[in-house]
DNA sequence: GAATTTATTTGATATAAATCAATTGTTATT
DNA sequence: AATAACAATTGATTTATATCAAATAAATTC
């Protein structure tokens, strides 16, 4: 190894370099030398269990990207009425890279650590490059095709529907990161499943005994489910 | 004038330069350059009322630009069931600007304009045009902003709720495109209300006509509304 | 490891909205 | 203008899910 090489190495040795969810970050379309740029305006930030990042109507300066757990993001009603509008991943980011207001709280569930991104850089950061616009773009666009889904779920499907097509969506979403698809955890727990999907934790518990009665899913614990019969789910699912 | 103005203005006719929505379409970020060369990139497309634009599951060529009128997307169960995802005006885009499938139906309500860009064109514009990526960024962030707040509104409002919400958000739209707010005109069917709300038509009339009843709302025609007292109507929708 | 707290499941009842059914109002056609 | 076709409203009844209530099960604390 010549000595050139070497401080090529140093200089690229970043957080970046060492990270789990690169290959499926919005960040991946940077090469090694602009992530390493990349890497120097943004910051490291973790999170215990059940910590707000952020709420409602703040003003927004900061877009996050997952490295590692989930966060919840919900909208809350006056009353106390809560919906829950997105369980996001290792890879998924949230917040806003706008300067304005957030349109959700954003809460940590388990163990979080995220990247931290200050608009203003980011702003002017795409402005330089395209590729990563166009990669932000691209992650919001599927990002509103699922919710787009959601609403139909939400507006047209009965508790069952939804059950099973929340278990198939978490499958798919932990097939899409490269993680054990069968079976499933669920990192939340049945009050969230319901704040999710619109019912109530009863419905929600129903669902899954009738499920599991039917040997449809069987439940390893509360959180560990083994999806026995997905033909079956994905026939109540649409 | 001079002769080299005179080539120039010529050169800058085209149909952006008359377009009504262009101050709040995305191409609003192209200077008049820009814009000229992006208007032969892209080609104008007409419908009349309740055309199908696509069709779920269509393999996806175009982004379509509204110019004028309304278009309702929507996704259908296998069992014909509907939910309407979104009432699209002057100014918004639909479609998709990436060569997969299209995540749902779009049909013209009324006679409708379009400008219609094809994905790959645009996809290679938008690496040499950051601004314009951003833009589009910009306008899909806002629309998964929308979408998340109807997603709350399916979750976890009633119908009385939904029905003022759906009100006040027409009022709104109209008023963010330059359009009256109020009275305001639904163009579409009570019908197409419904399976946006996650209603029957039968509980959306019930509720117009309890808005009525109590004089927070006037029925000019079934489809033009008077919004007479906001106050209420925004105490209603949360 | 027992005691306490919290989460989940199960049961009984109430209710908002769906469904079924008929009527009225509006628009289009001859 | 009368008729037909379609859209919207109103009424009676049913039903899926919410609500209220209690019992297990699991997790946490002492």
């Amino acid at each position: 190894m010549n000595p050139a090489q070497i401080v090529k190495e140093e200089k690229l040795t970043n957080r970046c370099t060492i990270c789990k969810v690169r290959t499926y970050s919005f960040c991946r379309c940077l090469d090694d030398e602009k992530l390493n740029y990349f890497s120097k305006v943004s910051f490291e930030k973790n999170f215990s269990n059940k910590e707000n990042i952020f709420l409602q109507n703040d003003s927004s300066t900061y877009l996050y990207n997952i490295t590692e757990g989930n966060v919840k993001i919900y909208q809350l009603l006056d009353d106390g009425r809560i919906q829950i509008t997105g369980f996001l991943y290792p890879g998924d980011f949230f917040g806003s890279y706008k300067n304005n207001k957030y349109n959700y709280c954003a809460e940590s569930i388990g163990d979080l650590k995220t990247c931290v991104f200050d608009q203003k850089i980011l702003d002017k950061y795409l402005d330089e490059n395209p590729v990563l616009a166009k990669e932000l773009l691209n992650k919001t666009s599927f990002e509103l095709t699922l919710a787009q889904d959601r609403l139909t779920v939400l507006g047209k499907l009965n508790a069952l529907e939804r059950i099973a097509k929340f278990l198939l969506n978490i499958s798919e979403q932990r097939k899409r990161i490269g993680w054990q698809n069968n079976p499933i955890s669920l990192p939340m727990s049945r009050q969230d499943v319901a704040d999710y999907l619109g019912l109530t934790i009863e419905t929600v518990s129903r669902e899954f005994s009738n499920l599991k009665a039917s040997n449809v899913i069987k439940l390893i614990t509360s959180k560990q489910i083994y999806l026995s019969d997905i033909n079956m789910l994905e026939s109540y699912a649409k």
